[in-house]
Order: structure tokens, then sequence, then C-alpha cells
DNA sequence: ACATTAACCCACA
DNA sequence: TGTGGGTTAATGT
């Protein structure tokens, strides 16, 4: 028997408030599949009967719009996916798609939602996670709308920097006119704007290759939008 | 909007 | 297995 769930971070991560039997019951219940990147790990329209947890890796979750798909955030793995998703509808309401290679667990809706059930602790512990979600997106909204571009590309790039990739020194895992579409500015003004950062000797760029180098100005430009 | 470059695929040797 | 050509996506201005 694989014992993927051992190191699997999504136990451990909970193991204080799973039980011995249902860490059992987890295992044999989900299936480990890896994602090269560019590969949608959860399609928008799809029937699903799964909890998605991404155990490694990042990936960009995305939405059908009225015209355009539109990005609407960055997730790094250890996390769980499409939870609002599964329990609302059957039908997933988003997509995620790999941005680098990821590795996700796919847990069958029943035992997860039995798990759900009969352990307090585990419950708190997702319901715990969605707030902290649900919060992330409000703040989100606000600052989206009411700030300038730069103030947006900055914090998208302190996002990498402190959230995903911690370190000032990155690869850019997404195109320009990714996160022109996600801070709904487009790919030229994000490259105007990079070229401006540059100059201003904020960051450095070689290729997709980021170097923040005076992230106190960076942080003075989030916050000022 | 346009020019340049990088990435990718494919036929062919 | 490697190379040239053609095509597309990404980037810089």
């Amino acid at each position: 028997m694989k014992n993927e769930c051992i190191d699997c971070v999504c136990v451990i991560k909970s193991m204080h408030t799973l039980q011995n039997c249902q860490v059992e019951e987890l295992e044999h219940n989900h299936a480990v599949v890896k994602f090269k990147k560019g590969n949608f790990i959860i399609r928008q329209g799809m029937f699903s009967t799964n909890v998605v947890f991404l155990r490694k890796g990042v990936a960009k979750i995305h939405i059908a719009g009225p015209y355009r798909e539109q990005i609407v955030r960055l997730v790094k793995g250890p996390t769980y996916l499409g939870l609002p998703t599964t329990f609302g509808d059957k039908i997933n309401q988003y997509s995620v798609t790999a941005v680098l290679d990821c590795e996700a667990c796919f847990i069958d809706l029943n035992v997860f939602k039995a798990i759900l059930d009969d352990n307090r602790n585990f419950s708190s512990f997702i319901i715990q996670a969605l707030s902290k979600s649900e919060l992330e997106s409000y703040r989100r909204c606000a600052n989206r709308t009411q700030k300038q571009a730069r103030g947006n590309l900055a914090d998208v790039l302190l996002d990498f920097s402190d959230h995903i990739f911690n370190s000032d020194e990155f690869f850019l895992p997404i195109s320009q006119s990714d996160i022109g579409n996600w801070v709904d500015a487009s790919r030229e003004s994000i490259n105007r704007i990079l070229s401006e950062f540059i100059s201003d000797d904020i960051i450095a760029m070689n290729g997709r290759k980021i170097t923040i180098k005076n992230k106190s100005l960076l942080q003075l430009i989030s916050q000022n939008g």
C-alpha cells in the first residue's frame, strides 16, 4: 500500500484533528495526481465528486467572465482547492490550472463530508481556511478596484516574493498579459511599469527572472497605490 | 499597432 | 538524432 498520505501535508497539517481511523478512510479514498505546468487541475463546467488538495506547486484560479477568462488569484500548495465549488454545486464553478508543476490530492467528496460530520475539530479547521480565503478575497477586491496599476503590480511582486517563493529573487511564473488580466491592466501597462521599476532601481529583470532590489520602496508603492 | 525574439512543431535528411 | 523552415506566443517600444 502506498503511503502517500504519510507525507501529505493535508494530513500532517490536520493530523491532530483527524483520528486514525479517519486517516485510514482518507487514505483509501484519494488519488494523487501530478500536473505539468499549463494543465488544468479543475475545469469549470465539469462534474466533480472530489475535494481537491493542492500538495505542491503553484496554480492560478480563473473564472469565465462575460467576455474573457479572468484570473482571480494565484495559490501555492499546500492548500485546499475548490471547496466552495464542491459544496455549493457538483459542477465546478471555476477553473484551476497549474502554473508550475503541481501535485494534487483528490479526495472523495462523501468521505470528506463524513469526516466533517463527525470531527468537529476538522470542520473548524476547514471553516477557518474558508474564512481566511473569503477575507482575502474581499481585501483583494478593495485593493484591485481602488489602487492604480503600479500599486497592484507592486502587490503582485510582493506576493510572489513574500508568499509564493519566499525570496527576493524568482522567476515570473505567469506572462505579463496574465498579470495584466489578473490586476485589471493591459499588458502594455504592466510592461511599462516593470520598465519604470527597473529604471528606478527597484527591481532587476533578466528574462523572467526578477530580483527585488528595493523592497521597502515597493511596499511604499503598494500602500500608496 | 508594429517589430523583434523566443518557443514549438514537423518534415526531412 | 539533428537541422531548417514555418508558425505562434510573448515581449518591448
